[in-house]
DNA sequence: GCGACAG
DNA sequence: ATCTTGTCGC
C-alpha cells in the first residue's frame, strides 16, 4: 500500500540517488545551443483514459524548417501513477519513454508539454526527462503553474520573466507566441539555454498559440487512446 | 491552518 | 488531463 507520504518522499529520495551517481557532473545542464537548422524536433504527450487505467503516449518528429512530420510513435499501457501537483513526471514519463524510444532517429531537441527548470523542487518532467535520456528538453507550458509574471506587450515575441516568488528566482519566461492571445510558459530542460528555447518555441509557432511538436503529439495520442479503448 | 496546484 | 453547450470567425 502507498501513503501520501511515501509519494511525497521518494522523488526527493530518487534525486539524491541520482545526484550521487552523478556526483562529478551536473545533474542538469540548464544552458547549451538552440537546434540548428534542419534539426529534428520531437514533441511529446500523453493522453489518459482514467476508467480504463489506459495511458497513450505519442512522440512526433519534426523538421524544424519546414515544420512537417517526418516521423510518429505511440505506446499504450497501465496508469503507473497518480497527478499530483509537483510530480508529472512520475505520471508521464514512462509513457513518453516508451514512445520515444520507437523512434527510429534521435531527436536533436524534444519540446515536452509542461515545464522543467520551472518547477518547485527545479525539476520538472521535461529537465527529469532530459537526465533519464541524455536529450537536449525544454517545457512549454500553458499556464503559469505556482509562478508569477506580468503580461507581455501583445506582440508576438514579446515576454516578460516568470518568476518564483519563494525565492525571487527567474524559472522561465511567458512568451507571446500569437499577437494578442495569452502567453506560453517557456522553461529549460536539459543541454539547452532559456533564450534558445524561447526563439525554438517561436519558431514552432508559426501560427498556432502551441508549438507544432506539441500540437501533432496531443493530435496522434488521443488517436492512440481512442483506438486502444476501442480495440 | 487553508487554498493553490504543470497535465 | 477529461467532461462539456454554444458561439464567433476564417
Amino acid at each position: 500500500m502507498i501513503t501520501p507520504v511515501d509519494l511525497a518522499a521518494w522523488p526527493t529520495t530518487e534525486a539524491a540517488a541520482l545526484a550521487e551517481q552523478h556526483r562529478l557532473r551536473p545533474l542538469v545542464e540548464p544552458h547549451g545551443p538552440a537546434p540548428a537548422p534542419g534539426a529534428l524536433v520531437a514533441g511529446v504527450d500523453v493522453a489518459y483514459d482514467d476508467d480504463r487505467d489506459v495511458v497513450a503516449a505519442a512522440a512526433v518528429l519534426l523538421d524544424l524548417d519546414t515544420l512537417e512530420v517526418v516521423e510518429r510513435a505511440t505506446a499504450v499501457g497501465r496508469i503507473a501513477f497518480p497527478y499530483l501537483p509537483g510530480l508529472l513526471a512520475f505520471r508521464e514519463l514512462p509513457a513518453v519513454i516508451d514512445a520515444l524510444s520507437r523512434l527510429t532517429r534521435r531527436p536533436d531537441l524534444v519540446v515536452c508539454d509542461g515545464y522543467g527548470l520551472a518547477h518547485p523542487r527545479r525539476l520538472g518532467l521535461a529537465s527529469h526527462l532530459g537526465v533519464l535520456t541524455g536529450l537536449a528538453t525544454m517545457g512549454v507550458a500553458k499556464t503559469p503553474f505556482t509562478f508569477s509574471h506580468t503580461a507581455p506587450a501583445p506582440e508576438r515575441g514579446a515576454w516578460t520573466p516568470l518568476v518564483d516568488a519563494a525565492d525571487g528566482s527567474e524559472v522561465g519566461r511567458a512568451l507571446r507566441t500569437r499577437a494578442g492571445v495569452k502567453p506560453v510558459f517557456v522553461s529549460v530542460g536539459h543541454r539547452i539555454g532559456l533564450s534558445e528555447a524561447v526563439s525554438a518555441t517561436l519558431a514552432l509557432t508559426p501560427e498556432y498559440r502551441l508549438p507544432e511538436t506539441t500540437r501533432q503529439a496531443d493530435s496522434l495520442c488521443r488517436r492512440a487512446l481512442a483506438e486502444a479503448v476501442a480495440g
